[in-house]
DNA sequence: ATGACTCGCAACGCGAGA
């Protein structure tokens, strides 16, 4: 089974671009953010022609994410628990063959002097909460999704030009870890050593063309998904086409179960 | 170099992104 994360920076901007890559890359599970988005405008009938169910949680103008599926796709459930009057469209899980999935818009937190900073480590608390939880099921359990949070300086071009930022302060890489130290693996990690490979390359100054880029899309495992993993990569084409998200896909493939 | 890009919106510049 191959699941991929994707933020794609508006599915209505990126849609040609998205169902190129359905085609060509065959991802059996898409865990989309920043579909910006209410329900309602997603292209649900051009997705679904190429052989995917749809699941949305969508938002006006901002945030929205989504579960593509060409294998099943059950149980659908929107929203990260622990606080109610959190109205962002940033979360949504569901199982597919057994597998439970959750797409994943972490919050930017920039600036980080602001109130979007405390938001940011209050969500990724609410999710290490979530995480705990899934765990105690002992089942397979895929985390993807846009963390923004770039884990370590062999996942950004330039640590000191980030230094301050809401994505790689020391408190937001901490709280990442404690995620990881629950029992999860960075599926791409894992799998491939090689420093400073990204997931993300800002629009500004040639950052594309120079390499300057960050990781901060991940897909995280539980044990029982971590045993089933065969391969993971960045797959950067995408990134290169005309009218380009800023991120490009993460992916994964998880053996059959016996 | 007071820059640099892209998105949605009911806009005709702005906030947000990272």
């Amino acid at each position: 089974m191959k699941i991929a994360t994707w933020n794609v920076n508006s599915i209505k901007a990126r849609l040609p671009n998205v169902l190129d890559w359905l085609k060509t890359a065959e991802p059996d599970v898409v865990l989309m953010q920043e579909i910006k988005t209410v329900d309602e405008g997603f292209p649900r009938l051009e997705i679904e022609d190429l052989g995917y169910q749809c699941a949305v949680h969508g938002q006006k103008s901002y945030n929205g994410v989504a579960i593509l599926s060409r294998r099943g796709l059950e149980d659908v459930s929107a929203r990260l628990a622990g606080d109610d009057a959190d109205e962002q469209a940033r979360y949504l899980e569901a199982t597919v063959e057994g597998v439970r999935v959750a797409t994943i818009y972490l919050p930017n937190g920039n600036p980080a002097d602001s109130e979007k900073y405390p938001y940011k480590l209050g969500w990724m608390k609410r999710l290490k909460a979530r995480a705990a939880e899934l765990l105690a099921e002992e089942r397979p359990v895929v985390l993807g999704g846009d963390y923004n949070v770039i884990p370590t300086d062999d996942d950004v071009h330039d640590p000191v030009a980030w230094q301050g930022d809401a994505l790689i302060r020391p408190e937001t890489r901490a709280a990442f870890r404690e995620i990881l130290y629950l029992g999860y693996t960075d599926a791409f990690r894992a799998k491939v050593p090689t420093p400073h490979r990204y997931s993300f390359w800002d629009y500004q100054g040639g950052a594309w063309q120079k390499d300057h880029g960050i990781r901060i899309d991940h897909l995280l495992l539980s044990p029982q998904a971590a045993d089933r993993l065969q391969d993971a990569g960045i797959d950067s084409k995408p990134r290169g086409k005309e009218k380009a998200s800023d991120h490009t896909p993460v992916w994964c493939t998880l053996a059959d179960p016996e």
